[in-house]
RNA sequence: GCGCCCGUAGCUCAGCUGGAUAGAGCGCAGCCCUCCGGAGGCUGAGGCCAGAGGUUCGAAUCCUCUCGGGCGCGCCA
């Protein structure tokens, strides 16, 4: 419908050129929308408005000129020129009913539409690193991310998920030290813990498991693994020369292959718990792809090598540097450190040199708030390899805040305390947990409130969208009991019935659900979904309660029952997108 | 100090790439089951869109500055 009507403007600007009150080279945005007020008809465009300079006329005149250049379509009862210039369109009632046979046709697919043609499209999110479980401030980017994927296939995108794994550098070696250590305590010896270790539950887990299963195998003596190493911090030491002393010493006692059974051991145990947890949660990727991958295939160092080949990586103080000042970014970075080995970033660079091999039209991160100060980095390698940086979409998620009713929850990694993911979910529900985070536009901090989400009362949106899931089930549960059957094409015959306010209004809301899909895919804004299903449900519950559908008329019953019908089937297909449940009874 | 995000009803937030009279939920004050599920509906009060300039037919929306809140500015990952 709102296609139809954009062409039909833009053979009318072609009219005008044509006239030559428009220049020939002038490219015109057809802007067309949802009329606010039902006064303004169904559309309305700004055209007028907007072509006023270059037509050198005034709007109204030239919205006249315009109108009478649009074919007289059976589509529109009327068309006409208000306010300062807008130009209204009345949609031909009639046509609004044929939403209902539309939906009924299309069943789950009413609402996808092919805008992507095709066209592919990565989205990478979460990518938590993983040294432990995923906490709560994952769970929004999980949400998040996947939803955006989900929006993006349902606009026709071909999609890619994908997950980065940061299994190599310092961080991991800390984690499978602490493992060791934790492992170490199991086998029977005493020795203190690093206060920089990770102190998690789950690390204790970890080294329960590997001692069940290889006994003493990794077991040495307490004295030989605290030999020489320097203080802590609690003891007046630096906690980061005592951490790295502690993993060279590992390495040393282990030897390479045993340390990296220990190390293989954690990585794999947290890898397969983020899995679990991410699929739970409705969240699957097509790709796990690992870090440790892109440096020993020798990735690394072949994207370093374009770099310098392209003249943007010098040496100095004995570390190289990427020359990304030179694109933007506040000053360079270094990608080889001087002891010889590589940064997180020169990964990153490989990484997303190996995205663009893969040939994506366009590429999304899903990142965190507090990562946004690496965007600038990540898009000067983008052009020093010469690729074009525009393909490249960052999309920022802010920090969820947790609360109980008034009382912030506290996190804290350090002391492995923190809220997880797993925890959330247990305690609010995946259906509250997904709507809640996913409620909120990305970019907009947010407070998650842990005691509104696990009430099962009014204030509680999510029962609300599902709850109107529920009733149009029992309203088909009573049909039944009362031993009438429904007659499809009895009701498809007589949508004309459908004249109440409340009807208009759903007929109306229900035509907007493509609209609104595509848009909020292509702005990366699930929230607006959300916001839809919630009018929509509004909508109905407010017909349910000024009309009854069960009249003895056989006509209007059917015609009735065939729009309550649509209203769930758009209820399911928005919250099935979004991975969210729709009970038949709650 | 520099950079990014945010500031809209008492609270939590929408606001359709600049449109017509700024919206919803919660909370508050009332009301509605002889009736398909009251986890619902209806009515009402509540706003200088943080503030000040600017851009134009027109600004919550774009630009500049100020004030407030969050987050970044490692040879960490």
């Amino acid at each position: 419908m709102k296609h139809k009507l954009e062409c039909l403007l833009q053979h009318a600007v072609e009219a005008l050129k044509a006239q030559g009150i428009l220049d020939r080279e002038l490219t015109v945005q057809i802007n067309l929308e949802r009329a606010r007020d039902a006064q303004h008809g169904d559309f309305a465009t700004n055209l007028a408005l907007l072509l006023t300079k270059p037509a050198k006329l005034n709007p109204r005149q030239l919205a006249e000129k315009i109108v009478a250049e649009l074919p007289l379509d059976n589509l529109l009862t009327k068309v006409e020129i208000a306010g300062p210039g807008f130009i209204n369109f009345f949609i031909n009632p009639d046509s609004q009913f044929q939403i209902v046979r539309q939906i009924h046709d299309a069943g789950p697919d009413f609402g996808l539409s092919s805008i992507g043609a095709g066209k592919r499209v990565q989205v990478e999110f979460v990518s938590a690193n993983p040294t432990g479980p995923l906490h709560v401030g994952h769970g929004r980017g999980a949400a998040y991310g996947s939803a955006v994927a989900d929006l993006l296939e349902a606009a026709g995108f071909e999609v890619e998920r994908e997950y980065y794994v940061n299994d190599a550098g310092r961080q991991m070696d800390i984690l499978a030290t602490s493992i060791w250590l934790r492992y170490l305590e199991e086998c029977g010896e005493v020795l203190p813990f690093p206060s920089n270790g990770y102190r998690g539950e789950y690390v204790r887990e970890i080294a329960f498991k590997l001692h069940k299963k290889a006994g003493n195998d990794y077991r040495r003596p307490a004295e030989l693994v605290q030999e020489d190493i320097p203080a802590d911090e609690h003891q007046g030491g630096d906690k980061e020369k005592h951490i790295d002393a502690l993993i060279e010493r590992a390495k040393t006692l282990l030897g390479a292959e045993q340390y990296r059974i220990v190390f293989q051991a954690g990585l794999d145990e947290i890898l397969e718990d983020i899995k679990d947890d991410l699929e739970e949660f409705g969240v699957t990727y097509q790709h796990w792809f690992s870090e440790r991958l892109l440096m020993d295939d020798g990735s690394v160092q072949e994207a370093l090598q374009r770099l310098d080949a392209a003249g943007f990586l010098y040496r100095q103080e004995g570390a190289t540097w990427f020359a990304s000042n030179r694109l933007g970014d506040e000053k360079d970075r270094v990608v080889v450190r001087d002891n010889g080995q590589t940064t997180y970033f020169a990964s990153d660079i490989a990484y997303h040199m190996n995205k663009l091999d893969r040939g994506f039209d366009r590429i999304v991160n899903i990142w965190g708030a507090d990562h946004h100060g690496y965007i600038p980095r990540v898009k000067a390698a983008m052009q020093a390899l010469g690729a074009d940086e525009s393909k490249l979409k960052v999309l920022l998620v802010q920090f969820a805040v947790l609360y109980r009713g008034e009382e912030r929850v506290q996190m804290s990694t350090r002391s492995g305390e923190f809220v997880t993911l797993r925890q959330l979910r247990n305690e609010v529900g995946k259906d509250a947990c997904r709507f809640f985070y996913v409620m909120r536009k990305s970019e907009q901090h947010m407070d998650f409130d842990l005691k509104l989400a696990t009430s099962r009362s009014n204030e509680n949106p999510v029962y609300y969208v599902q709850y109107a899931h529920a009733r149009v089930c029992s309203v088909f549960r009573q049909l039944d009991e009362k031993g009438r059957k429904r007659d499809l094409l009895l009701g498809m015959d007589n949508l004309n019935l459908l004249t109440e306010d409340h009807e208009s209004a759903l007929l109306l809301t229900l035509s907007k659900y493509p609209e609104i899909l595509e848009r909020a895919a292509v702005l990366y804004e699930p929230h607006q979904v959300i916001h839809y299903l919630r009018e929509l449900a509004n909508q109905f519950h407010s017909y349910y309660n000024a009309h009854q559908f069960l009249v003895d008329d056989d006509k209007l019953c059917n015609a009735r029952l065939n729009l309550i019908s649509a209203v769930k089937q758009v209820l399911i297909n928005g919250l099935t997108l979004l991975k969210i449940n729709t009970p038949e009874t709650m």
